[in-house]
Order: structure tokens, then sequence, then C-alpha cells
DNA sequence: TAAAACTGTACAATCGATTGCGCAAAGTTT
DNA sequence: AAACTTTGCGCAATCGATTGTACAGTTTTA
């Protein structure tokens, strides 16, 4: 068997000169000669060396490693952010390393302890649905460890994130429910301490009460956003004093199952009853009616915290910007709300 | 700001001792006395002590950490797979490296050559489409890096693997169709060099000729297995002498392109043409009709190989095992296959 | 009681790359 | 020609944990 890795040394004993002779020639030092710099280069070339990451990690204090923490990974939007964060950060050299929290506090902490002992240069996070805490998120920034959020932020927490206009979307949503001439809008929400889902639930309050509605309290309805979830919400209705003619969840789970529970009670969608959704989940496509909702935009996401963070890794020292970006969500209109005046 | 990490020389210092009696203290060495160790823990634990990983992966020429390879983080069933092996791993302190190929053979060589870089502990693969030389793989096996593949594993390089059981999958899958009545049954295959898609082909022909018929050659259409390749494969299917009755497709989006332009041409399914597909892709349960797929089984198999690699890393040494693998498959009988007889 | 074995700890090398400092040789400036 | 500058490179420390070896003191064995 051949010698598993080469080393600067090796390098450096084949030419007659030292290691950090070797060092400075690949970093293209311009202390270092012409000549010496090509024969190193060269030889570098034809034994293949590649550098020891965890050795110059070590001695330079950073590992060119992201850390990632995110709910599910097989959770597609999720799995198209991480993707697209994957694309932008192999591109420049970095490395990705994944952990998820399955929605608990504690998988979130040690995932943490985790990324932080591994010396990640820096923590890109949605929390999970049990962050009501920020502690040990705080640590991280107190680490000095760039820390970026993205869709599920925490706010009180001075970090560069990107999300969409989660209102807005749900503005945009609810406003084409009115549009279409539903009147009796429902809103199944989700956990009101994560700021999306207060936002979706602003917007729908926004789009309704621009319409001249006042919601009352009774047709805001939160739930697990889960088909469980919708049916539940679905039910509740069905007990409403006044008949809801639509529903606008925060979710695409809980649109299926309103939908599902609604047609088994021989609703007919969407002329007895509009739905909508959010998140523009692969599957609303194929519904039948198909599911109006609002697409997240994943992949770019994921791209743009990623260059949200070689920014800052490139200007290193320079910590404190903390960019927020939002990006325009979009509006998919389909035939779950589309009625047929 | 305080001191961004502690290392064992600070727990030293504090306790005049040295720094070695102080790792081997942390390991529960027999030399070192019971006081002292007590001494060491306590003060490391007070100081929430965490050793740095790339230092003591330096020195011992072994990162924790396992890369995974696949195709596309993003698609439902590698997802799956990703989840699963992070679950596993995360419980013994493994780290996941993750890079996408996007089915480029270019991509695979730049994330093998990133992950020994990385001196990941052993690498998961996936392999692209492009893949049809092995040398870059190989030479993962001469630096004596663990290499494992699951679902689509390269043959001819000896190394552990878990796959599900495609040709009984898609075996089971055309005798379903054979047992409603269909006859005329086409295969939409993937490509020929892809051992699951082989195995898939080879399925569907065992599984034809047990029931007396001999597939001739225009039944099977190659294609890539998109909406599009679907589209392609029906429309060629009209100009076959012998009209189908089925297609059994070895991926679900292609199933769909069959179904969608069966549709447009005024085409019943299941009664006018029975569809089934591969992968039980989330969308296939809420297609109209339901479609009829196999199940792939991603979360387990993501577990089940990251469990062989545990395994291997613990009996260290012992390279050679070299496990495979195969889970059976579940057919799932959906709508767009069951003909009311 | 001398030799052997054991206990508890420190020293120093090591993993591989990086970098501040020093120094000699060559080149430039007054 | 004396006094700087620049060029090219090596030495040695460093990042933090690990580990082979040495060694003094204590205990056991023959």
């Amino acid at each position: 068997m051949k010698k598993q890795h080469i080393t600067i040394h090796d390098i450096a004993r084949e030419l007659n000169i030292s290691a950090s002779t070797v060092s400075r020639a690949l970093h293209n030092h311009p202390r270092i000669s012409q000549s010496t710099r090509d024969a190193v280069q060269q030889l570098a070339t034809s034994y293949n060396y590649q550098p020891n990451v965890m050795a110059s990690s070590l001695r330079k204090g950073q590992s060119r490693t992201v850390g990632v923490i995110v709910p599910r990974i097989n959770r597609n939007f999720f799995a198209n952010v991480i993707g697209g964060m994957e694309e932008v950060l192999a591109a420049s050299d970095y490395h990705l390393m994944i952990c998820q929290t399955h929605e608990q506090l504690e998988n979130e902490i040690s995932a943490i302890k985790t990324l932080v002992n591994a010396r990640v240069d820096a923590i890109i996070l949605s929390i999970s649905l049990e962050t009501t805490d920020k502690e040990h998120i705080q640590t991280l920034i107190d680490k000095g460890i760039h820390l970026f959020f993205f869709d599920r932020i925490f706010e009180g927490i001075n970090a560069g994130s990107v999300v969409i206009d989660d209102r807005l979307g749900a503005y945009m949503n609810v406003k084409h429910l009115l549009e279409q001439g539903y009147r009796n809008i429902m809103h199944v929400a989700g956990a009101d301490h994560i700021t999306i889902f207060r936002a979706r639930k602003e917007g729908y309050i926004d789009a309704m009460a621009e319409a001249g509605i006042d919601v009352p309290p009774g047709w805001i309805m939160e739930r697990s956003l889960i088909q469980e979830g919708g049916e539940s919400a679905f039910l509740k209705g069905l007990e409403l004093s006044t008949k809801p003619d639509a529903y606008f969840c925060a979710g695409d789970f809980a649109a299926l199952g309103v939908m599902q529970a609604a047609r088994k009670r021989g609703l007919t969608i969407p002329d007895d009853l509009g739905i909508s959704g959010f998140a523009n989940e692969p599957f609303t496509a194929f519904l039948n009616p198909s599911l109006t909702t609002v697409d997240q935009r994943g992949g770019e996401m994921g791209k743009i915290v990623a260059e949200m963070f070689l920014q800052c890794a490139e200007r290193s020292s320079e910590q404190a910007d903390c960019e927020k970006i939002v990006l325009k969500p979009e509006l998919i209109v389909r035939n779950s709300s589309i009625l047929n005046k």
C-alpha cells in the first residue's frame, strides 16, 4: 500500500528546502522566489498533494466548515435549503455539517454543542418548535461564532437572517380568497411563538381587515400543522355560528387535512369550501383539486444565507453587520380556491 | 469577551499538574490516581470543557466524521436516507459531511477529494448517473477509508452496501398488474448501467415471463426518469402494433408523465390504462388516481448503513467484512392499477 | 535485604500546516 | 564607500490533544 497522504515535509525533503518554504510557496507568498514556487507547485501537483484540513484548521483556528441545524432534513423545504447552501459553499471550499433537532430543544442544544466542539466557522439555524429561550444560542455569539438564521428566526438575537415575507405571503393568499368571493375565511395557525406563524396570522388579519372583516377569535385555530390539525380545525368549524366558506392554513399538510375532512363530509372543493395552504410542498400540485399555496423559495434561501456567510467570512473581523434579508414569497393559485362565479 | 475555549492546559495549570495527566484523567487512564481524576473531571465539568476535535483528530488521524455523497439532497428518498443516517451517527458522536453530485461524475470526483482531504473516517456513497468508471472510488479503498454504498452501488467494488431488492420490487409490482388482468405492460426503464434500474427491468421481464409473456424489445423504453421521459414513452406506445394496456415505470416521476400524457389523450386510468411507478414519492399518494408504487425504505436504509459503519469502526482494523444487506421492498397498491373487473 | 514490580506523574515528541522573527546575501541610496 | 532596503529562506514556536518513555517513590516478591 502506498503512503496514505503526503505532507509538505515530504515535498520539502525531496527539494532540500524547509517545510515553511513549501507552505509559503504553495500560498504564493511574495518572499519566495518564482523558481522555488514553480518547483514546489509542480511537485505538489505531481504527487497530488492535498493539505491536511485538520492541521491547518487547528493552526488557524477555523475549520472551513459550516454547521447547519434544521428541524428535519427530510422535509422538502429544508432539504431544498440545504441543497442550495451546499451548492454555494462547496464552490468556495466550505464543508457542511448537518444536524437535525426533530423539533426538540434538547437536540438543538446538543447539536450546537457538537458543532461548537467541531469548531465550525458558522452555524446556520432554523429553530425548533420548542425553542422559546435563547440562552444556548446566545453562547454562540459570545464565542464569536458567526450565526445566521433562516426561515424560523429567533427574535431578540442580533444575527444575520434570511426569511420570506410571511406576512405578505399570507396577505396575498387571503386577498386572493377574498377576491374569489369567499368571506368567512378561517385560519389554521401554527404555534404563536414562532415568528413565521405569527406573521402568517397577521397577514391573514390584515387582508381580512382591508376587506372590512373584523376576524372573530374563533376563526383563528391554532393547531399542529399536520393533517390531523387540519381535520380537527375543520370539525371545529362545523360548530361555529358562522359557516366557514374557506380555510387559509399556515401549512400545506393542515390544508390537506381540511380538504380530506371536508370531502368526507360531502363538501365539494372549491365550490362549497375554498382551501389554501402555505409552503408549496411538492404534493400540493397533484392534489385533486390542486392546492393554492405560497412558495417559500427554499433553494434560493439556502444560497442567500450561504452567500451572506461567505461575505462575512471574507471581511472577517467586521462581525457587526447582521444583514436581514426578506424575500418576496410567490402566491401559487391553483384549483382549490378558484370559484367559478 | 470571555476566553473562547478552554483547553487541557488551562486545567493543568489550575491544578498544577501536566497536560498529559489531565488528558489521561479525562480518559480514565488506570495509571492516574482516583483523586487526581476526580479533581480533573470536576474542574472540566465546571468549566464546561469541550475537547478540540481538530486537535485530537489530527493526532489520532481520524476525524469522527462520515462523508456522504448523494446525487441530490433535496430528493425525498435521499433526504430520508440522510435523515436516518444522521439519527444513528449523531447518537455515537459522529458528524456528517454532505456533498451532492447533481448526477455529474466531475462533482463526484471533487466531492471524494474534498472528503478525503477532510480525513473523514468513511464515505457513504450513492453513485451518480454518469459514474461508469471506478477509478476515483478505488482510490478510497487504497487509502484505507471505509467505503459503503447504498441504493446505487458500483458493482465490481468490494464494499459494504445496503440496497433494496429492486428486482423483487419490480417483480411484485408487475405481478400485481398481471393479476389485475393487464397484459400488454410496457416498461419505462432507467439507464441500464445503473444496477438498480437494470434490476427493475429484470424483475419486470421475470414477472412477464412467468405469465407466459415474452417481452418484445419495443416494450422496454429506456428514458430519463422524469415527467418528460414518461410522456415520451407514452407517445412511443401509441405507435406500437400492440396497444399498451399498462405502464410499469422505474420511477414515479416517469409514471406521473405517463399519467398526464394519457389523460391528455382522453384515456381513463386505471380502466383504459394501468400505471405503476417506483420510489413512493410523497406526491404519489395524492395523485388522482393515486399511484401504485414500491417503497424504498429510505430512512431504514440510512440507519442500516450507518450502523454497518459503526460496527466496522469498532473492530477497527478488521477491514475485510463488506457485508451486503438487501432489504425487502414494499409494494404499495393504489388506485392507478386496480381494475374493477 | 536485594531485586522486581507497580504507582503516579512529568517530559517531550508527534500529528501537519502556519507564521513571526532572524539572518545572510544582494541591491540601492546618499 | 558607508548605510539602508530588499530578497529569499530557515528556525522554531504554535494550535490542542495524545502517547511512548523515563523516573522517583512505594510495595511486593524471592
